[in-house]
DNA sequence: ACAATATATGTTGTAATGCTACATAGATAG
DNA sequence: CTATCTATGTAGCATTACAACATATATTGT
């Protein structure tokens, strides 16, 4: 697994997840781990960053076995910015298509 | 056009019109701006590492109208680096179209 | 009772790579 | 003789993923 491929993209397939509606970092760790290798300290720390920029609001549920767990609710901000951020990568996978094929 | 999603992409751009045929280094910044925004100062130190790293070989000719252009040319390892890259990618593609859908 | 495992969140320091800005130089056009 | 195009190169910075570690609750096995 090419990690420098990942540079700016797991940040999308966050969002994108997220999109679809609530969940927790757990949780994240789990799904996108299905489709490629992704270290959880990282999607944790990509989870404050993107809170830092306003894209999610944070709530806490309280679970019978377990810690708790912190749900990732996008914001108005950060709905539009999923949209762009995944028409610029569709346009990128495109570009480099044309340059590869 | 997001700088990250380069990462590791742009190695596989400059490879794959290698695999092509020879090129000298401005010739490969005006192909692939075709394409997507590119640094030449990027360009020229991607060219050095990927050299030092044994898949390329170079070779200087001289012009007739400017200074001389220096030619890369894959060698072996570089040819079977760039269709493993180039399977990496298809597949990472992939991943992630699973991912956002 | 105790250890191992699964669940769950978080931090620290490092590595890789693209960007901006700058530097150099030959040849040609105005 | 200045500007522009062609052509190559370097230095320092910013971003982001990784490995390794730390913490804590609850359940399962022995």
């Amino acid at each position: 697994m090419n990690a420098q491929f990942k540079k700016g993209v797991l940040e999308l397939c966050v969002l994108a997840q997220l999109a679809k509606g609530d969940k927790y970092g757990y949780e994240l760790t789990e799904t996108i781990s299905e489709e490629m290798s992704v270290a959880s300290g990282t999607l944790y720390l990509l989870l404050r960053r993107l809170k830092d920029e306003n894209y999610f609001e944070t709530y806490l549920v309280e679970t019978a076995g377990g810690p708790a767990r912190k749900y990732y609710k996008l914001t108005d901000k950060g709905m539009s910015y999923t949209q762009e951020l995944k028409s610029g990568w569709l346009e990128f996978v495109g570009q480099v298509d044309r340059l590869i094929q």
